[in-house]
DNA sequence: GTAGAACGGAATCGTTCGTTCCCGTACGAT
DNA sequence: ATCGTACGGGAACGAACGATTCCGTTCTAC
């Protein structure tokens, strides 16, 4: 339980919480403010990872599994469908994911292994689109570029303490899920973002 | 027409552009690009400021004017209310009124003469928020600090080349505005942000 | 032709940040 | 109790970036 190997374990773990906590405040953050943030030095940092490249690249890939998993459990709810999307969409704003990845476009090289993944995680999230739609609970001209991007930029209101900026996100994300849901509306303008123009960025 | 003093006239022009596209894309860019944008030199930029800060300042004083004139608009258009509104949103998104002056946070020093004018761009913006809500088209728990974050964020939708953002931004707006115009909806969660919240972030 | 306003852009000077290095410390085997 | 060692803390180093200054050039007005 405790000794070196205790604190190592600890590490691990705080490490990981804090370098998501901070880059996803702010993805250019300087990678001492991380090891600040978990209240340890800069070579436990740099023990568990090559280069900041290397965190970020496991932070992203991180993020994509728990996205991923979230879709997933998602699609296993039998209930209501809107219910069920709605919840998943509040589900990935308290935890991050889908927003962690795109934040952090162009700072670090996409490994084979991301592209494939990425590709999984855009097939789940059109299932869970297309049975939502087919329940009539979703606006037709919705697609999968589009919660990306409605997560991704929930994540970047950043007002007040971190209670407050949760509950901000939640009032936004309840207005356009308002706004999701109104399937008889005047289609929306404009063709939703593709793959192509979402993936684009990380190639800067 | 021509000659230095021409050239001089037209810089002042070129350069206040400039700025605002630089800035507007990218609050931290360096002063060499907006430079760069303009076609200039840097010494022509430092001509005309004194400073970066300088700069930035006549910026956000210069966006609250482009507010403000847009509220005042809206409020002189006699048709419908909602219409007015929702047209007052538009435009706002194309000019990048009300989110300049927000997202150039904490990079300067905040005048005396811009706290007066925030206050002024406030209440004219709850008139046309109270004016909207009593002809029944508005939610009426959205307040003015809503349209400010609304706004704000839209203009943070950076995908592709200035055309294809500028028309991903207004299908969001349009999400937006089919949510704010639901008035029999269930309220909102959290109380709106304040004004105190937003003028926070100045003080960095 | 010459003084002087405006320029363009290179040089300067800080600052910031990723990475490396060195040292102190505490665990655990003897 | 003690020594070897792995680990973590954080100062030191060097590169990159960017605001500001400086200097030589150009073009206008007289």
């Amino acid at each position: 339980m405790s000794g070196r190997k205790a604190q190592a374990a600890r590490n691990d773990e705080l490490i990981r919480e804090a370098a998501r906590a901070v880059f996803t405040a702010d993805p250019g953050a300087p990678i001492s403010a991380v090891a600040e943030h978990a209240g340890v030095g800069i070579s436990a940092l740099y023990r568990r990872y090559r280069s900041k490249e290397a965190l970020l690249q496991h932070l992203a890939d991180e993020g994509m599994d728990r996205y991923l998993a979230e879709v997933e459990r998602a699609l296993a709810d039998d209930g209501d469908p809107w219910e069920a999307f709605a919840a998943f969409m509040r589900r990935c704003l308290d935890i991050g994911a889908g927003s962690l990845t795109m934040r952090l476009a162009g700072s670090f090289e996409v490994t084979e292994e991301m592209s494939r993944k990425g590709r999984a995680l855009h097939e789940a999230t059109e299932r869970l689109l297309e049975r939502t739609k087919r329940a009539g609970a979703l606006r037709p001209e919705i697609a999968v570029g589009d919660v990306s991007v409605l997560l991704e930029h929930l994540h970047t209101i950043r007002i007040g303490d971190d209670a407050r900026m949760n509950r901000l996100q939640h009032r936004y994300l309840a207005l356009m899920l308002d706004g999701l849901h109104l399937t008889g509306a005047e289609e929306l303008p404009g063709p939703p973002p593709g793959w192509q123009e979402l993936r684009g960025r990380y190639d800067d």
